[in-house]
DNA sequence: GATGAATGAGCTTTCATTCAT
DNA sequence: GATGAATGAAAGCTCATTCAT
């Protein structure tokens, strides 16, 4: 599966990942990135072919090293769909804040990005999640534990809304949150916990709410 | 409310807001936003003095615009608290999504720029709606309408992740909410009308619910 | 004669003529000069037209107030030919040291202005003095005082040479003559005079010197 | 040597140093300087990384290329005082007017130049002479072959002031030697014997003359 | 008489990319 | 396979000047 690039060339998708991610892709120049990555800026052009070609390869690079995860984590398991829902939420956020950057990086992308190839990417990937979701809540329905009326797309963008916002990490954030003399590593997941019970929570009573 | 900026000043600002949104603000060209807004290329630089300072103008022509509406909105009102809830939430989707464009350029501030008193700017604005939201909140929750255990702070970020994820528009939007031949307009409402019933469902389901 | 212009043309003048002694012609700019005047950018075009006519006029207003001075110090005075050659170093020292902002804008617009019609009037002027000093020179060696094999044009360039030297204030000068804790006033005159003692006996020696 | 510049970057320099004597530095435009030394504009800031550098690197050209030369003209010979300053103003004469063009931008630099770094490049360069100057006069009165009374420093610039104002070649200069219809070379060789002979005579009796 | 508003031309610098080796 | 050198295009910004009032 990572055979698909060298070592190098990987050396090369993580600088700009991290690069993108902090100053978005028209904000880094591919100088930086080499310069980044330790290697001489021709090389980008060698292995990638262009700039936009290179972003298209941090996304092949993530996108195909993670998708498979979840459809397994989900599909065999003798769950009931509120375990299982809560399982999906919590592969979700590990998966999306592990990869802040790379999120970081779709979300610029979404926003800005007039590339085609690159939206089809990832509303093929966010697909594929929403098909899951769908699928489980429409069994939860079937066994009468989920209420009708729930808006499955919306509720998939509400999940990865609200972890969008968290990874942003925006300045609201370290002033809801003070991070306080806690570690870096230790306030992380701090939150990440918090965001967990908080999406599952939310989630659930969706799911299990009543009313209109 | 609206002396601050002359009418010029205004086309330009727009004309900025417009470009920013779909391109970004790295990627839009100083020439390009004074090309749509019917300028010549110096008067930005007369008028605002940098790129940089039409961005902050342009949050300053925005959020003074719009601060006041939702405090009125919730403070007399003889409302009880799922009410107001529901009326805030109401509030925020309508402003966000009228606004759409200059919500894409904040976000994307949020992600890439590294100016911070634009950071204090977003970050202030935001922490206004969330006392509004937190006092809401603690009033449902002293009368024992709402639960304890909800997380105020990421209940606020799910509302407006949520949003976020309808403005951008993003491809995965267009395949789970087919546009038929409906036209600009009617699709529009009814996504928002969606999103509304969306939100206040799962808002008041989380602040209902008895679950853990 | 200072008819010729306004108050508030002087004002600018001025202003001009400290700008260009710093920075050059070239390096000041309409709006720092209008600035420095305590006066609307548009008026410097309105009253002198264009940038250029404006050095122009800073040229004309130094030269006209100061040329008829030295004529006259010399003209009738009954006095030797070393004397009058006193006489007219310290007045070239003082004149020059007096007004060196203007003397600094002059050296700077010989060395890098194109403009024929300002070419023409510094020279005029320096013809003059030297007319003068040649009319001087000759009259002491018909007296037999002065030697003949004196260059009375490279000897008028070394005087003015030497002062602009001095005029410029460069860094080895301040090295070579330091400052100390002497006030403004003080170093200023110190070094004045210092200036002309050196310059009086140099070329006094140049004159009476027997050498080939 | 001339291994710190690659062919390429010393045509640059030249080209640099061209047009920065005649229009100043502030008045030369990289793009034109670029088309004088018939290379890309994109090249400049590639090879000095910006305008203000390049002049720098004008500086080091020259100066590193010429400072020796003087130090070895003196040190060992075995001459009297008053042969070594003939040999010492011969030899900068012939250097200044070898290298008029950098000298232009040498004196253009010291007038407007803000830049500290130059400023102190400037005043080492001179220092150095003044200090063989110094050492020379000395010598010259330990033997009461010259004067005391002797202002070095300002003799010094009087040295230098009087060869700038023969290289700026000031319109004056035109009118006081005429040209006639001698060949560029035969009336600037004319030009530079007549300024040595003016220099040595001077300096000669300068040091050489008793009254006060 | 005096000026704020506006502009076309030009500035230096950085960009992604190409090419010869 | 890998890279230093080179470049056309475009960037943001400042300039002297004009013009309507």
């Amino acid at each position: 599966m990572s055979e698909e690039f060298s070592g190098k060339q990987i050396q090369i998708l993580e600088a700009a990942e991290r690069l993108f991610s902090t100053r978005g892709f028209v904000g880094s120049s591919v100088r930086d990135i080499a310069h980044e990555a330790g290697v001489n800026v021709a090389m980008i052009a060698y292995y990638f072919g262009s700039k936009e070609k290179l972003l298209l390869s941090v996304f092949h690079h993530r996108i195909a090293s993670s998708r498979i995860a979840l459809e397994h984590l989900l599909a065999d398991k003798n769950m009931g769909p509120i375990e299982k829902m809560e399982v999906f939420i919590e592969g979700v956020v590990d998966r999306m804040l592990k990869h802040k950057d790379f999120h970081r990086v779709l979300l610029n992308a979404q926003l800005t990005s007039g590339n085609e190839e690159l939206a089809g990417i990832i509303a093929d990937s966010k697909m594929k999640n929403l098909e899951l979701v769908q699928q489980l809540i429409a069994q939860g329905q079937r066994e009468k534990i989920f209420q009708r009326g729930v808006n499955a797309p919306l509720l998939m963008l509400s999940v990865t809304g609200t972890i969008y916002q968290v990874a942003t990490g925006s300045a609201y954030l370290k002033v809801a949150f003070p991070k306080g003399d806690k570690s870096d590593e230790a306030y992380e997941a701090e939150l990440r916990e918090a965001l967990k019970k908080h999406l599952k929570r939310t989630i659930k009573a969706a799911l299990l709410y009543e009313g209109k």
